[in-house]
RNA sequence: GGCCCGAUGGCGGAGUGGUUACGCAGAGGACUGCAAAUCCUUGCACGCCGGUUCGAUUCCGGCUCGGGCCUCCA
């Protein structure tokens, strides 16, 4: 069985991958908080760890995983949003979910196993609440729930920062009913006009971080094989989510390894954010012509763990090498995967390095299968490069055929400069004319 | 301010203590009626300063630049 490395976030460093049980390896990603479209920045979690999904499906087998991303659909700018179009929170998650799903689906981002949502999972919230309390960990304090960072003393392992430095840094005024400026909240009270649910703490809903460690007990278990997301939630995200489960499920470790993505950027500025108002959406970049595929590749062309700036010319070479590819590939059925796009990708999902083995690939069924492995390749060719069939073109093309039949070069270089200038390339071939879509 | 990460040729991007991938773009050639595609050939790099070493892009230290996190941003 080939052997996974990756890097583990809490160790800070490679380490082989052995799942606590090979027939069922558990693996969690933050999802989406439903509330506006994703740009390009968010499609790289939700592309890595598609990759990492199907790397762990080849190894360990296709039923041998359950990949569970969730969805956070009861926040604070969910409910903005609600009120300022005047509608239930639902028709704003539900809207965006299906949006999500589509967006992520052209990158060619297969659904996960499981994908638990926060508002059907509040009862196994307020039970983890409870018990959180019961053990001493958390308080409750005008009507908020909080987690008392103090109680546990192996808070802050997973981002290395230790107690003042995470209050010497805070940008946020402490809430007067903290006992502890560290401590974060688990449930917070709703007003009437407000979602919410009822607990024992009066009507409220949940906080963020605590979704995600009911779900994953829920669904998975006390302990998991995998825990993913971007580098941005090690802290408070995923550091708030050990503390909690751990504390609730007897000093059970969360995760047995972390994995986060580096962050992607545009080029020439800042991380892209919606704050900062420069993000550029997945579903404009479709609109604007650019496949899907393309767009995949072109996350995949750094390493995970790296920055990666993203530009036009970035996509542009990511069709080059995507066309070059397919043409490679022809129509040929996939058939066994190279070993060595494989072992690129066992070593810490590298796929710049997968990648570049592509190019050595010689065997069309061979390639299709290695960069099926990455989700890439996935079409036929013909379809790759015409889209929908064309009779109009097709009949173009016969009769520049015949024109090429009577040598009459000129009248035949007229229809293929017609074709041009509507962006059909021609290609003259032994067994005739192809056509394409630049 | 604290913690963390990055810096490779025109561009993207692996990797390595000593012969330095691969792709895109460029140049030349073959092929083609001309193109396109394909094939062949080809130029181009390891941020700066020290140190360790027979030898450093690779290890160590410092610096510069860029980026991220510091309570709900993938």
């Amino acid at each position: 069985m080939t052997e996974i490395h990756l890097h583990d976030t809490m160790a800070r460093e490679k380490r082989v991958f052995t799942p606590a049980d090979p027939e069922r390896v558990t693996m969690y990603v933050c999802g989406p908080t439903v509330y506006n479209r994703a740009h390009i920045g968010n499609a790289r979690p939700a592309v890595v760890f598609d990759v990492l999904a199907r790397l762990l499906r080849e190894v360990y087998g296709p039923d041998s995983l359950i990949y569970a991303r969730n969805v956070t659909d009861v926040d604070d700018k969910i409910i903005e949003s609600a009120k300022a179009e005047g509608v239930d929170p639902s028709v704003i998650t539900e809207r965006f979910e299906r949006f999500y799903n589509e967006d992520m689906g052209a990158l060619g981002v297969r659904l996960p196993d499981i994908a638990p949502h926060a508002t059907a999972h509040v009862s196994q919230m307020v039970a983890m609440i409870a018990r959180l309390i019961e053990t001493g960990n958390a308080y409750e304090a005008d009507g908020h729930v909080l987690f008392n960072v103090p109680s546990d003393a192996d808070y802050g392992a997973l981002g290395r920062r230790d107690r003042d430095a995470m209050i010497a840094g805070a940008r946020v005024e402490v809430a007067s009913y903290k006992k502890d400026p560290a401590d974060f909240v688990l449930w917070k009270p709703s007003p009437d006009d407000m979602i919410g649910w009822d607990s024992p703490w009066g009507r409220g809903r949940p906080g963020w971080h605590i979704e995600c460690s009911a779900m994953i007990a829920e669904h998975l278990g006390e302990t998991i094989d995998i825990h993913g997301g971007g580098l941005d939630l090690i802290f408070p995200h995923h550091e708030n989510e050990i503390a909690q489960s751990r504390c609730a499920h007897e000093g059970a470790p969360l995760a047995r390894y972390w994995i986060h993505n580096g962050f992607l950027s545009m080029a020439g500025s800042e991380k892209m954010s919606k704050s900062l108002g420069n993000v550029v959406l997945v579903n404009e970049l479709l609109a604007a012509g650019h496949k899907g595929e393309v767009l995949r590749f072109g996350l995949l062309s750094a390493h995970y763990r790296q920055p990666l700036e993203w530009s036009e010319s970035l996509v542009a070479q990511s069709k080059a090498t995507l066309d070059r590819l397919y043409r490679a590939a022809g129509d040929a059925a996939p058939g066994d995967a190279d070993p060595a796009v494989l072992e690129a990708l066992a070593d810490d999902l590298n796929t710049p390095l997968a990648l570049s083995r592509l190019s050595a690939i010689e065997d069309p069924a061979v390639l299709r299968a290695s960069a099926e492995l990455m989700g890439l390749l996935g079409s036929n060719s013909t379809t790759w490069f015409q889209g929908a069939a064309d009779e109009r073109i097709d009949s173009l093309v016969a009769a520049r055929a015949e024109a090429k039949q009577r040598r009459d070069f000129a009248e035949a270089d007229r229809i293929r400069a017609e074709l041009a200038g509507e962006g059909i390339i021609l290609e003259d071939g032994p067994s005739g004319t192809i056509w394409r879509r630049d």
